[in-house]
DNA sequence: TGCAAAATAGAACGATCGTTCGTTTTAATG
DNA sequence: CATTAAAACGAACGATCGTTCTATTTTGCA
């Protein structure tokens, strides 16, 4: 029937059983549902029509609503990592890899401007729904926050940010900009907010890099113009 | 039974009909429910409940849940305009017409920690949703900007903050500090996050402040200090 | 005080929700 | 290829949703 299209790619079965491999696909259409209409708006029964099976398949493959959306937090940290995160690790400690960390995670969203963005949709639903989807939900933002936290330490241990800069101070106002950044492009349909977050954050790396902190983004600019692409 | 505390107090009757008298009830009761679980999650069954009468007598008074929403969005910007807008326009244009703005939407986004801001969870149900509803929301959020956008023209107009200033991108920067205040404090429950945004629009201020602008604050903070009194 | 009008109650509707259960189909293994 | 386990289906459940309809109660006014 119409099944074929779930075993498309990859060499077929190779110990990943089939249901492991529609329990992905049916996360990813899950990912796709909840961007759009929030966990809460994620209904079982539009997965499964999405997915072009029954309700009682979609639902076997969790056991609960909750566990969906639990898993569909986890899979999006993980899409979060691998898209944001590691990368920037590639970049040197410092302002390099702290500026690297916030291109990244201007671009991913910008790119979610029209899918938006589980973290902050599910800080909205959760704030005042106490239980295991907000407990997980939380602990994946504190996870995000605790390593750019690390990152702008590094950059003051480094002697790229004063002394006196106040990780947590300059991580909330960091914070705000993604916040505007996805208000803004996302709910107003402002295509200027991307440019106004960058100039922003801009302006506050400045007010609180040191000499040595520009020099290592000069030295940056010249050494890896390759990697410097990200806009 | 127990709808007499409905018409507690007021002189009763005068030309304001029970009708009018309960629907203002319920706008209310609907106004908390909201904050609570967002416009979406906001039911006429519980509605009902919270109001002790029937799913059918609560409905008639809007004909239907859009028409709600939309009167509890009427209903919180009409008490977000008494509480922040009317009052700061008692002070002088310019930085201490913007200041008291900043102020009071911060005090009032405290207080609503626990008990959420429509205006930010509206945004992110809706912002994928079109219809009455978005455009009503949106309509609201626009003319607060805009409100906030003239006070910043103002400012500079006056003199107190550089010529260079561009309204747009520091409004942007401080919904910013809005916007993260509510999620810090709200979803991550972090009590430093009002200290943190007020710090930050300070700072946001005086990089762009003009010396006139700093005397016209001085002037203000000896001149009428009763009025200061606004932590 | 009596009467029309407004306000509320109550029951029912179709739809959708998450979930359960028994059956049938499909896949993996000897 | 046969057998067994895994996976998917399909129907049904109780609950809740917004909404409609017809009574009944309450209110405001002559």
């Amino acid at each position: 029937m119409s099944e074929s299209s779930i075993r498309s790619n990859a060499p077929s079965h190779r110990s990943l059983h089939k249901g492991q491999q529609t329990r992905s696909a049916i996360l990813e259409a899950a990912l796709g549902l909840s961007s759009h209409m929030g966990l809460e708006g994620l209904s079982i029964g539009a997965l499964a029509e999405v997915m072009g099976m029954s309700k009682s398949g979609v639902f076997a493959h969790f056991g609960s609503r909750e566990e969906l959306q639990i898993s569909v937090i986890r899979e999006y940290h993980a899409k979060f990592e691998e898209e944001v995160f590691y990368p920037a690790m590639a970049d040197p400690r410092g302002l390099p890899r702290l500026i690297a960390l916030f291109q990244r995670w201007v671009r991913r969203v910008s790119v979610e401007i029209d899918s938006g963005c589980i973290y902050i949709s599910g800080a909205v639903e959760f704030d005042d729904r106490p239980g295991p989807v907000r407990d997980a939900l939380a602990g994946m933002v504190h996870a995000w926050h605790d390593a750019l936290g690390r990152a702008i330490g590094m950059a003051i241990a480094e002697g790229h940010l004063r002394a006196d800069t106040e990780p947590a101070q300059l991580l909330f106002e960091v914070h705000g900009l993604i916040l505007a950044l996805h208000h803004d492009a996302r709910f107003l349909r402002d295509t200027d907010a991307i440019g106004r977050a960058r100039k922003a954050f801009d302006r506050i790396i400045a007010s609180h890099a040191t000499e040595a902190g520009q020099r290592a983004l000069a030295v940056r600019a010249v050494g890896s113009a390759s990697r410097q692409s990200l806009t």
